[in-house]
RNA sequence: GCGCCCGUAGCUCAGCGGAUAGAGCGACGGACUUCUAAUCCGUUGGUCGCAGGUUCGAGUCCUGCCGGGCGCGCCA
């Protein structure tokens, strides 16, 4: 039996008990069933009727022993005790719990998939770098924490398209632009430019892709290492992101949204829906009637576009596309966007919080003997998605920075997640992994088959525990995603890791020498291959690789 | 000044209103003739920043303060 079953169990027990007229209150939807941190509290308790107690008027144990007397009836479930101020803790029959297992290996990679999500459309918009430079730090978070949600949503059901969006348009590029011409020229680079080693790099490739080039007149030769400049970071880029184990679905130009005419029409399309205005030669967004501390401007009095004209085009264009969700992932140095972005979303018709939802993540630090690295090799001025890769490898890169909730600025001790100990906690949870692979791998030299699954021989604690965890994993799932947490999807595999460790070193799975191969040693590889599923199935879902050997 | 995020064990961090606040590391002490010891067991360790409030129940929600980070352009 699953949580989901029992929950949906403890659901119906309260519905009857309200049919039959004991009780007089709202069937609630959502019954949450979770396991108790001390096993005295049965496999399974729910505090159910506490919250029921108040809208019934009734002292909650009453209403507990309610919905206690109809669970007991329920099939696969052993006992109800109503404890303390009225949790009811439900401790199952030891089969309908060891049953599990079966259900896990039977569904295989589908097991943490759930539908709360189905038929959505979602566009997952993260890192989206200026091509001015490699990706940084902050844009590694995202790569690795927006990856990892991508793939938890599609988990629930949901349709999602990951989007990076290309800002190669406006004066940032041109600065880059000059910066690459003046050092291939030999010369400074200007003050409003772009320095570090990538820089060079890129000017003496274009110089020997383009051999001319530096004898152009200045703006014709600025415009070659514009467009050069841009090919060769975005390949990098690209090439840095699939290397990490990001891939885009789709990359977005910005320059597109200006040369298609798209910009244009968002803005007269805002306009004649009255939230346009025309101040000092410049053309407004009015967004303080949505809650922003101020108005935006979207053209400027000299007839470029300002940024955020992009940004306009840009979400319908999303909208157009069929995305009933537009989620937006940027650093906690851009949380001043939120409000004109929901403001806009409003302008639109929108429902900010529902069509449009931004995503903060704070800032990550890297530490090394306890001091924080504030500059790179490669890029001068930042930590990039490189040096950090460079430094601990891609699987550790990836985990340490989705096992911390977004919410949270992070320092990563290099030193730590570098280490092949268990220090490390992605080699903890893989580790487990591993052994399971090889402990596999001896029971196939072994010729053994699971064959019939005894799942009421499954009762030893650790077996219990481990079985009570598995269980948890779809939910675990659910709610990552519906919180935008993939975290939570971390914190959860180390927990079970933990737990197969400690049934692992008190459960004996495989015969010994001669032994007898009894319905114990079979039922006990059902159970290890189900944590193989899950353990599997987890680390997939935050990009990271499970091995089979260590 | 205004806004967002954070403040939990010596360190790094979990904890979507529930029972005795957890994990890893650190420190100390144990466990390999047998499935990977990258593991496990035990000990140590807490005014959950402070003060109020809501609630049957608050680390969790609300208000105010303190401390840290980030942001408040006709920049992108």
């Amino acid at each position: 039996m699953t949580p989901v079953e029992l929950a949906s169990a403890v659901r119906a027990a309260v519905r009857a008990a309200v049919d039959s007229g004991e009780l007089s209150v709202q069937v609630p939807d959502d019954v949450k069933v979770e396991r108790p941190k001390t096993r005295e509290h049965g496999d399974y308790a729910t505090s159910i009727a506490l919250q029921l107690a108040k809208p019934a008027g009734r002292p909650p144990r009453q209403v507990a022993e309610a919905v206690a007397t109809r669970l007991r009836h329920v099939e696969g479930v052993a006992a109800v005790d109503v404890a303390g101020p009225g949790f009811l803790n439900i401790t199952l029959d030891s089969a309908a719990q060891g049953e599990l297992a079966r259900t896990i290996v039977t569904a295989d990679s589908d097991y943490g998939r759930t539908s709360a999500m189905t038929g959505q459309k979602v566009n997952l918009e993260f890192v989206s770098a200026n091509p001015t430079g490699p990706v940084h730090l902050g844009g590694t978070r995202w790569a690795a924490v927006g990856d990892a949600l991508a793939r938890i949503l599609r988990a629930v059901g949901a349709e999602v398209t990951t989007e990076y969006y290309f800002n190669d348009h406006g004066a940032q590029i041109d600065r880059f632009a000059r910066s690459l011409l003046a050092r291939a020229a030999g010369e400074d680079i200007p003050a409003d430019g772009y320095a570090g080693a990538y820089i060079d790099e890129i000017a003496t490739q274009i110089v020997a892709a383009v051999p001319h080039v530096l004898e152009l007149p200045r703006d014709e030769a600025q415009e070659v290492f514009r467009r050069e400049g841009v090919d060769r970071m975005f390949a990098e880029i690209k090439r840095s992101l699939h290397e990490f184990g990001t891939d885009f679905d789709v990359f977005f130009h910005e320059n597109s949204l200006h040369e298609s005419g798209a910009v244009q029409r968002a803005v007269s399309m805002l306009r004649k829906q009255g939230h346009v205005f025309d101040k000092d030669g410049a053309v407004w967004l009015r967004t303080t009637d949505f809650g922003d501390d101020k108005d935006r401007v979207v053209i400027r009095s000299d007839g470029n576009p300002a940024y955020i004209s992009g940004d306009l085009a840009y979400y319908l264009d999303k909208r157009e596309r069929g995305f009933d969700r537009v989620i937006i992932m940027l650093g906690a140095d851009h949380h001043g966007y939120i409000g004109r972005m929901m403001a806009m979303c409003e302008c639109f018709g929108d429902k900010p919080g529902e069509n449009l939802e931004i995503l903060i993540g704070q800032l990550v630090n890297l530490v090394r003997d306890g001091q924080p690295l504030r500059m790179s090799k490669r890029a001068g001025t930042v930590i990039t998605m490189e040096d950090l890769v460079d430094a601990v490898g891609v699987d550790a890169a990836r985990y340490a920075l989705i096992r911390s909730s977004a919410d949270s600025q992070l320092d990563i001790d290099l030193d730590l997640w570098t280490r092949h100990t268990n220090d490390n906690p992605v080699f903890y949870v893989q580790y487990a992994h591993a052994r399971i692979a090889s402990l596999l791998r001896n029971a196939g030299d072994l010729g053994l088959d699971r064959g019939d699954l005894r799942p009421d021989l499954l009762v030893h604690d650790r077996e219990s525990d481990l079985l009570g965890a598995l269980g948890e994993f779809p939910r675990v799932v659910a709610t990552a995603a519906e919180l935008r947490e993939p975290h939570r999807v971390a914190r959860y595999l180390e927990a079970l890791a933990g737990t197969y460790h400690r049934f692992y070193d008190a459960c004996r799975v495989l015969p010994r020498g001669e032994e007898e191969v009894t319905d114990l040693h079979m039922a006990r590889l059902w159970l290890v291959e189900a944590t193989r599923v899950v353990l599997g199935n987890g680390l997939g879902l935050l990009g990271v690789t499970a091995p089979d050997r260590m």
